[in-house]
RNA sequence: AGAGAGCUGGCAGAGUGGUCGAUUGCGGCAGUCUUGAAAACUGUUGACUGUUACAGGUCCGGGGGUUCGAAUCCCUCGCUCUCUACCA
C-alpha cells in the first residue's frame, strides 16, 4: 500500500509512476485519494473537537458528584446529550471515509524503480545477462513430459487419482531428486547467511491481508472454511508475516530469513504446452528468501539475492539469463524484479524459475513493519524472492542433461541424491 | 471436545465505574559520583493520530453494548494456562 504522505508530498512523480507501470485512471485515483484524506482529516478534528467537550463535561459531573452537588451535576448531564449524538453521527462517516480511502489506496500498485525499464508486455523486458551455453541435445531427446513417463518418476494420473489434475506424485528417484533439491538449496541459503524457518502452511486472514493475497486475490488461494484458514501460495506469506505489526530494533537488522514450503496455488492456468507437464501445477515445492533491510540497503540487497540465485543455477549447471521487468510485466506490489529463466532444451523456451524483489516500503506499509531510529519510526523495506521452485528446475536438468543413457545428474547434486543417473 | 482460570506498557505485575494512558519493580536511556567500571543516587522511558509549535483525540487481546463517564459492568469472538478426554 502507497503512503498518504508519499502522494500527498509527491503527487506528480506518484502519477507519472503509475502511468510506467500501466496502472488506468492513476491522475482520478491519485486526486481521489487526495479528496478522501482531506475530507477525512477535517472529520477528524471535528469529531476529536466533539469528543474533547464530551471529555470535559464528564470530568466536570465527576466533580459535582465528588462535592455532592446532585442537582448541578444533572443540568450538565443533559448538555451532553446532543454531543453524543453529534460524535456518532461523526464517527459513521469517519468510517465510512476511512474505507474509501483505503479501497481507493489498496488499488494502487507500487511505483516503480527509476530503473525499470519502459514498456507493457514480457517481450519489453530488458535481458540483462546470458550465462552459459545452450545445449545442443542428441537425436532422441523429449520434452520432461515424456521423460519422466519413460522412467517413471512422476505420476500425473496417480497424482489425478487421488486429489486431482495439478498434484503430480514424485516416485522413486523423482522423489529422491525432489528432496536433494529441497536440501541442497537450503543448504546454499544457510552457507549465504539465511536463517531457515518452516512456517505454518495454513494462514489467517490477518496474514492474507498483510501480503496483499486478501481482500482480492483469495480466489488463488485454497480456503479450509471450516476454520477460515488458507493454505500459503507461497512461503513469503507466513515468513513476511512474523514481521506483521513490528517495530525492529535497529541492531536486528538487516533480517536474512529463507523457507522451504509446499505452495498451493487454485488458478494454475489454462490448458496448452505452456502448462504441461510441471510447468504449472497446484502443488508444488519451493524455497523462498526472504529478507527485511533498512531503506539505504535495500537495493544492494536486491543485488545480493540476484547473485546469489544466479550461483544456484551456476551450480546446477543450467545455462540461464537474468530480466529486469518492465512497468508494465512487473507484479502490483513491486518496485523493481529480476526474473531467472532457465533454457528448457526440449521445450525450446525460457522458463521462469526465480523472481525476486524489492517491494521497498510498500508491504511494510500494511504490515506496519517499523524500526525505531533517533525516538522516530520509520517503514522499513522487504525484499523477497525464490530459492528456487523446484518444477521447473527439474524440467529443466531432466531435459537438459537427457542422453540415450540416461539423465545425468548435475554433480553438485549427487552428494544430496545418492545416484548418478536416472536410467 | 468438556470444566475452570486468565489476557494490562520491552518484561514482571497492581488497579473492580470518576482527573487512570494507568501504582510499583526490573530492564533501557541520560546524568551525578569514579582514573575507568560496578554500586548508589537523580532524572527519563509505550504506540498511533494531530499542530509551525502547543493543545486535542484514540488505544488496557479483537469487535459490539450499558453509562454523563469503562482497564473496571454486559455480550461476542480469539488466544493462553490448568485439569479431564482424545490423539501423531
Amino acid at each position: 500500500m502507497l503512503q498518504i504522505q508519499q502522494i500527498k508530498e509527491n503527487k506528480a512523480a506518484t502519477i507519472e509512476g503509475l502511468n510506467r507501470k500501466y496502472f488506468k485512471g492513476g491522475q482520478e485515483a491519485v486526486e481521489q485519494v487526495l479528496r478522501l484524506d482531506e475530507k477525512r482529516r477535517e472529520t477528524q478534528v471535528e469529531l476529536d473537537n466533539t469528543l474533547a467537550k464530551s471529555n470535559a463535561l464528564a470530568k466536570e459531573i465527576g466533580g459535582l458528584m465528588k462535592a455532592g452537588k446532585k442537582e448541578e451535576a444533572e443540568t450538565v448531564k443533559a448538555e451532553t446529550g446532543t454531543l453524543k449524538v453529534r460524535s456518532k453521527e461523526l464517527e459513521e462517516s469517519l468510517k465510512i471515509l476511512e474505507s474509501d480511502l483505503y479501497e481507493v489506496l489498496v488499488t494502487l500498485p507500487n511505483l516503480p524503480h527509476s530503473s525499470v525499464p519502459a514498456g507493457k508486455t514480457p517481450e519489453e523486458n530488458e535481458v540483462i545477462l546470458e550465462h552459459g551455453t545452450i545445449p545442443t541435445l542428441y537425436d532422441g531427446a523429449v520434452p520432461h513430459w515424456d521423460l519422466i513417463k519413460k522412467y517413471d518418476i512422476i505420476d500425473f494420473e496417480l497424482g489425478n487419482k487421488i486429489a486431482g489434475a495439478g498434484f503430480p506424485v514424485y516416485k522413486g528417484k523423482g522423489a529422491r531428486i525432489q528432496r536433494a533439491l529441497i536440501n541442497f538449496f537450503l543448504d546454499e541459503a544457510i552457507n549465504a547467511g539465511y536463517t531457515e524457518i518452516q512456517p505454518p502452511i495454513l494462514i489467517n486472514r490477518e496474514s492474507g491481508f498483510g501480503t496483499g493475497q486478501l481482500p482480492d486475490k483469495d480466489g488463488q488461494m485454497y480456503h479450509a472454511t471450516e476454520d477460515d484458514l488458507f493454505l500459503i501460495p507461497t512461503a513469503e506469506v507466513p515468513i513476511t508475516n512474523m514481521y506483521r505489526d513490528a517495530i525492529l530494533q535497529e541492531s536486528e537488522l538487516p533480517i536474512k530469513n529463507a523457507g522451504y514450503t509446499p505452495c498451493f496455488r487454485r488458478e494454475a492456468g489454462s490448458w496448452g504446452a505452456h502448462v504441461r507437464g510441471l510447468n504449472r501445477l497446484h502443488q508444488f515445492d519451493k524455497i523462498e528468501i526472504v529478507r527485511i533491510e533498512k531503506p539505504e540497503n535495500s537495493y544492494a540487497a536486491l543485488e545480493e539475492m540476484s547473485l546469489h540465485v544466479q550461483s544456484l543455477l551456476q551450480k546446477l549447471e543450467l545455462p540461464y539469463r537474468v530480466l529486469r521487468l518492465c512497468g508494465g510485466d512487473m507484479s502490483f506490489t513491486s518496485a523493481l524484479t529480476y526474473d531467472m529463466e532457465v533454457w528448457s532444451a526440449a521445450q525450446g523456451r525460457w522458463l521462469e524459475v526465480s523472481s525476486v524483489s524489492n517491494f521497498e516500503t510498500y508491504q511494510s506499509n500494511r504490515l506496519k513493519l517499523r524500526m525505531k531510529t533517533e525516538g522516530k519510526s520509520q517503514l522499513l523495506h522487504t525484499l523477497n524472492g525464490s530459492a528456487l521452485a523446484l518444477p521447473r528446475i527439474l524440467a529443466s536438468i531432466l531435459e537438459n542433461n537427457q542422453t540415450a543413457e540416461g539423465i545425468k545428474i548435475p554433480k553438485v547434486l549427487v552428494p544430496y541424491c545418492g545416484f548418478e543417473v536416472i536410467g
